[in-house]
DNA sequence: AACACAAATGCAAAAGATTACCATTAGCAT
DNA sequence: ATGCTAATGGTAATCTTTTGCATTTGTGTT
């Protein structure tokens, strides 16, 4: 019953990294702070110390199991990592997320960083909008 | 001799504030978070306090003289608006920071908004690899 | 040039996010 | 079941940024 991604991951199958990472698994909320899971585990009445929240995500980061964001706004938000890489889109209105993959900003991307001498270990894309509720509100 | 700019962000033309805009447009590093900016200061001899620094930067920005930057590893770097729009590509091994710009992604992204039923407002890329001399020293 | 008043500043305290410390507890191989 | 090491929880510490408030400084006006 235990997740077989933490041993995969070389990480000891401890409560608090079952818990955490079944949250991340089934929350809806696909993009959570260490704040948010750490609320969650507190409503079901885990006893888990924020501290190791952050802990636990850090390492999961490590680990390839999360990606970290640096949404607006100051801190990090946490996503499982299932499927395809993709980028996001934010409403600056509600705070909604979408995702998005656009292969041609992906080449793009790996084009502009081999020119500049560079090699592309990463990158973060992330376009701030008004979604189409919001824009009905306003008005 | 004051730098007109202010006046004509509508900002009045302080201490503080003329000195902090001369720091962004003459000091090389065109990056700068707000302690380097108060850094630079007390180096002048001027007698400028932290706080305003971090006010007169978020003014700065919100009167468009100035953009502020999330890159990763926590402080909010800002860069003085002159020029064109452009994107960055951050060297994980020494810090350095280039710049770009692609008309093919921008168009994209102003697509994929559109797409996704959003109104852009703003947008940032940052790509992360390792520059020439790192890979070299890496060997 | 002196005034008057609101806006801006400096300092220190506060707030928010994240990390470090350390004594205690819990996985896991034997 | 036992022991050893890694992991945890709680708290204090750190770092960045913001806020409160008394004081100072621009600026337009006499």
């Amino acid at each position: 019953m235990e997740n077989p991604n933490l041993k995969k991951a070389g990480l000891k199958a401890t409560l608090p990294r079952i818990k955490i990472l079944q949250i991340l698994e089934e929350n809806p909320l696909r993009h959570m702070s260490a704040e948010d899971v750490y609320k969650v585990l507190l409503g079901t009445g885990e006893d888990v110390g924020l501290a190791t929240v952050y802990r636990v995500l850090t390492q999961f980061e490590t680990a390839g199991l999360v990606a970290r964001h640096h949404f607006e706004g100051g801190q990090s938000v946490f996503e499982i990592n299932q499927g395809e890489h993709h980028d996001h889109i934010l409403c600056v209105g509600c705070g909604k997320v979408d995702e998005f993959v656009d292969e041609v900003i992906e080449q793009r991307q790996r084009a502009i960083a081999k020119k500049a001498g560079y090699v592309m270990t990463d990158h973060s894309l992330y376009i701030y909008g008004m979604c189409g509720e919001c824009q009905k509100k306003k008005m």
